[in-house]
DNA sequence: GTGAAAGCGCTAACAG
DNA sequence: CTGTTAGCGCTTTCAC
């Protein structure tokens, strides 16, 4: 290890115990303030480094906890990690980020490779393959943007109100004047997209419209270019008739923009476009999207909040908890098409 | 821990010792394949997971290393920390990610942090304070962008060719017609940053200007906000008389390039702009920007290259490792002012 | 081919 | 106030 030195060669240095140095180090009382000097000076003069490992092993908790994300280079997700190691490190709690590239396989991996290292506690963002309840049985979890599909026993759910956003967007579509509206999604089976189904569909029957008026494409990936290529696809077959596009993330809709706006189509004058999370690309894009904003801090306030909860083995009053969203419209939806 | 199940309770389950499990486990031979097929069939049953903690301890070796860096949400440092991990994982290391937010207090008690969780290396991307050598002073690290002022036992650093970059940036907007070119750029110390202002020095020089063509101003964090303030403090000051800036990262580009368009100055009419990194806003801003792309992807393979020799302790032919920039002249140089 | 036992660095009774 | 000791889960000699 990159530091040999340990407990032991401190206390021999200080000419103590093992467990006066421990007691020190861990500020448990009982040692004079006389040792306390001495025995902090000489860890200070040996740059010595507590083994955390070895404490770990010792107390059975580590206060670390994991935390799965499908695209570390997604804005969106980076804010909401953010948020939650903010909250986490006042609470005294380590991170381990990692990065499952929204490939199952990888996620297996990485979510083992976790629980081999021991984390207390998982945070599910916007991912978790069901078959990975049985390696994280017992450890408290917090799924953002899902709802897991067995009961586990111990988590709960964060999440943003995403029936009201799906509204929300489709709603400033539908009062542009759209008739024709595209919902471009994930095929993730995640409560999240669903919700914005819901919305989606529930603004569009409000506005007097029927089963018929559905549109809605599913893609495998969440990347920009997934979203640029299927528009392109459809573009191609003859199969684009929308005067809307209500994609539910921003990356699939600045994709949407690019491919729209290389084939001619004028956004918005030809078609409306709505995206989903708010990141800054939206605001800077040749035409600044309209989106939907996701409260990222509350969110992870929220989130830590009930992880702590559920590790301290209390009752959680409620399983699911929403955080409002809000409409941002900008130039994407700008006018009537009327 | 979320698993009170251990190698003790296999063995005993399989009616063999601990030492025999141990070694199915880690596959070192000396087994039946009759007494394998029973262990791996009882491991599978009770969904045990070795503690890699425990192993560590024992074993004085984590093959975890910690990657700092300044700012999580920047989506090009997290496509290196991409590439980074990719071939981390290759080589079955596990990483430990780690957000400085670009504050030297932060900075310090993350990598302590890192330090007592027993990482066995280190990989600093755009920052690194001189005072943490004491702790990290035996840990093989590899700097990004950055030549670290003392000597370290065990060190090397990879950075992109940003010289060149520099010089490509500058000489684009003086090709195209600039004579009044400003620099913006970090306070940091930070070799990668010094390098960018050397290059942008020659091409000045070379281009028969002289010293008083020279124009820095210094900005104390890399976020879009820090220029866009520092632009419209200018403005307002009437401060500003460039026909080009430099950017030394597109976020503070994109921050130019607002502040400027809101005071109804034009790009690239009256102002050409220039950034770095190549990340995706630059192609997607209203006036795409022209920018200096850096081969993440190369970067990242080198930096694992590189540290898997120091950490064997085999020499290292060369300290620095640079990888070749290139220029993506986009709408922001277009044309000349002349 | 298998097991017993020591020990990695640390904490937490317990005894003084 | 301080020291002794057992043991966390695992690997690794050394016997058999």
């Amino acid at each position: 290890m990159k530091n040999s030195i340990s407990i032991k060669d401190i206390s021999s240095q200080a000419g103590v115990s093992i467990a006066t140095v421990s007691r020190i180090i861990n500020k448990n009382g009982r040692y004079s303030q006389e040792t306390e000097k001495r025995v902090m000076d000489i860890i200070k003069k040996n740059n010595y480094v507590p083994n955390l490992v070895a404490k770990g092993l010792r107390t059975q908790k580590m206060k670390n906890v994991g935390i799965v994300v499908p695209d570390i280079t997604n804005e969106f997700f980076m804010k909401l990690v953010y948020e939650i190691e903010k909250n986490l490190f006042q609470e005294g709690y380590e991170t381990f980020l990692c990065n499952t590239d929204e490939d199952e396989d990888k996620e297996r991996k990485r979510v083992h490779m976790m629980a081999m290292q021991n984390v207390c506690s998982l945070i599910y963002i916007a991912g978790g393959i069901s078959d990975m309840q049985d390696v994280i049985r017992d450890l408290p979890t917090v799924f953002i943007d899902r709802v897991p599909d067995k009961a586990l026993g111990n988590y709960c759910t964060v999440e943003s109100d995403n029936v009201q956003g799906g509204y929300l967007a489709t709603k400033e579509l539908l009062d542009c004047g759209c008739k024709n509206i595209l919902l471009l999604t994930s095929r993730k089976k995640i409560s999240g997209y669903a919700d914005r189904f819901e919305g989606y569909v529930k603004a569009l029957l409000e506005a007097g419209m029927e089963a018929d008026d559905i549109h809605v494409v599913y893609l495998d990936q969440l990347h920009y270019a997934a979203a640029y290529e299927e528009m392109m696809r459809m573009l191609e077959a003859g199969e684009f008739a929308y005067d809307g596009i209500f994609a539910t993330s921003d990356w699939l809709a600045v994709g949407c923009y690019k491919a729209l706006t290389e084939r001619g189509i004028r956004i918005p004058e030809d078609v409306k476009l709505a995206g989903y999370d708010d990141i800054s690309i939206t605001a800077f894009n040749g035409v600044p999207i309209t989106t939907i904003h996701q409260q990222v801090d509350e969110m992870g306030a929220r989130v830590v909040e009930q992880l702590l909860k559920i590790m301290r083995q209390d009752k959680v009053e409620q399983n699911i908890v929403k955080v409002p969203v809000y409409l941002v419209p900008r130039e994407s939806t700008r006018g009537t098409t009327e």
